[in-house]
DNA sequence: TTGAAAGCGGTACCAG
DNA sequence: CTGGTACCGCTTTCAA
């Protein structure tokens, strides 16, 4: 016997289904006494309102999906997606994760099976750049689409990215005024189906470097090697096989920081006595490995971005729909003034 | 004109709506012509199967709910979801997320409102130590109760647990084996309302030890320190207030052992020159900081108990229900044979 | 304040 | 192979 529907437990409680409906989800509109017996009677039969029934009548599917490249376990697509859930979930959502929805396999089918079609009531898209007929067809679902950390919000009912582009010209910047004069990008390849925002973060720092055209004794370059799990290895090699070792190192990532300034303290580098390096991102362990990096919160833009869907679910028009925040500079023990400790 | 339902569709390709329903469902049952003129049709009109509607006739739905305690973001937590979910969203399930459900407040919560009852499918349960009474509460919402890394498997209709007691065993043994006299487990406080799995650990630890009782020179104990942001922080400051620091170092997790050979480097405590130490998990950085560490595979446990959730789900019985994983030691840079070095 | 009844969008049994 | 037709469990007028 675990059947125990909405008219059994009318039944059981002697009112009708109506009564029983109204108990749980309009209260005020049934009498205290009659709530109670109810209630009681439900919790007796172990019967509580079903989400389907709910959602079907409704019209909603309190579903939302959410698009992202590669692994939910990046620290970055973790941390929104646990933002993005942090608040929907109270607001009486799941979310569909669509993992590896940059790759051309996926993407194509995706695309244009448009699984979520009907079946969301609203799509997140992190961080990878979707193309103006990928968005057109996304559009066919007819619900609200919010990007973040998306290249372009084209197409998009809202977005909220932070500012590749400045966080690393800022990161470079600060090299600069450091006194660094020889200074060096490291990064993964761009993987050129997926027009990722995070490519803005090398032309922040060679917008940097531009500005010290003509500077004399300033060199500055751009090391990109391979993707993949030995990215930091690789990085490791092309440093140390630079005829002449920098004096400051900016990072697209931490993963790529944390790696360098251990891995090169070995080798006879030390920061910051030697060299200045920065991060991105202050993810797991740039605090323990002191370093100094630029941070971003994708969590709080999870849950911003999770609000406006919140809103746009419901029908509001967002007063601020396209946010850009700025990632901000956190000093720690990894960069110096030039020749400081020497 | 965004409403085509099921009949608009059915009319538009001039058939029943059983066909269109077929078409999706058991093309088998539909000619090839009819079908793709359905399929057809349907994709011009944006329509959709309503999953809500499915799950609303077929009496599932379609949900599964995962229990954890602390933040999604962990870890471990992280990686079992990771695995759950690569099974589930492929067998057209999607995730509940319950964070924090060991807390006094929300368990309490939690339990006595079984807010998924009659809402999901299957329950997952990770990590942490349900109680008698809350197994039972749990169980009246009649759904499969799957376990992962819980201290009991009482209760469960199928659980998969990684052997914490063994691992820590082998991994203290591993210490003495290398000739270590004065070992140490390092830990984080337990939080007594919560009988996680993960104490197991130091009774493994505390196991090895005694089994060189009697053995003159041998030294060992545990240091636990506060939970919260700076517990490697205090379990730095407890090691180095030993009169002797120790040759032998065990962590709970590679959380608190990564922090630890990084800064004791910068104390002169150099290993594996000076001491031994060994993580568990093979976590992120790991292999960076090149950790000896114990391994566990959460992801692998999530897909596993996944599995099993779906044959459950399927009213199938479980050949094996109850696994129990043996966690694997992976020798790296950080174990040394006592006095190798010196 | 409460009840009756019409759907929401499918599925599946039963005929044809 | 296809169509007709009861539901699935709930929400929501409309009346009483």
């Amino acid at each position: 016997m675990d059947k125990a529907g909405i008219r059994e437990v009318a039944k059981a409680a002697g009112v009708s289904i109506s009564t029983v409906s109204r108990a749980f989800t309009r209260p005020e509109l049934v009498s205290e006494r009659t709530r109670r017996k109810v209630l009681d009677t439900a919790d007796r039969l172990d019967f509580n309102i079903s989400r389907s029934a709910t959602a079907l009548k409704s019209g909603q599917t309190y579903r939302v999906a959410m698009l992202m490249n590669e692994e939910i376990t990046s620290w970055f697509n973790m941390e929104v997606f646990a933002g993005i859930n942090s608040v929907m979930h109270d607001a009486g959502y799941d979310i569909s994760l669509f993992q590896h929805v940059d790759t051309g396999e996926n993407r194509r089918d995706f695309f244009t099976n448009l699984p979520v079609r009907r079946n969301v009531d609203a799509v997140f898209v992190t961080s990878f750049g979707v193309e103006p007929e990928e968005i057109q067809q996304l559009q066919r679902i007819h619900v609200p689409i919010i990007g973040i950390n998306t290249p372009s919000q084209e197409g998009f009912d809202a977005t909220i990215s932070i500012d590749d582009e400045d966080g690393m010209f800022s990161s470079a910047q600060h090299l600069i005024n450091l006194g660094h004069k020889n200074i060096v990008y490291v990064c993964s390849d761009a993987v050129d189906s997926i027009n990722s925002s995070i490519d803005a973060r090398g032309q922040g720092f060679i917008r940097a470097c531009k500005t010290m055209e003509g500077t004399h004794d300033f060199k500055w370059r751009v090391l990109s090697v391979p993707r993949g799990k030995t990215f930091a290895d690789s990085a490791l090699t092309a440093l140390l096989a630079l005829d002449e070792f920098p004096d400051g190192i900016c990072c697209q990532t931490d993963m790529m920081a944390i790696p360098l300034v251990l891995r090169l303290d070995r080798y006879g580098h030390r920061t910051p006595r030697d060299y200045s390096i920065i991060g991105f991102d202050d993810s797991a362990y740039a605090d323990t490995v002191n370093l100094t990096t630029m941070r971003q919160d994708p969590f709080a833009m999870g849950r911003a971005a999770a609000r406006k869907a919140v809103k746009l679910i419901a029908g509001e028009t967002l007063e601020n729909p396209y946010e850009v925040v700025r990632a901000q500079l956190v000093l720690r023990g990894t960069d110096s003034v030039y020749g400081g400790d020497r």
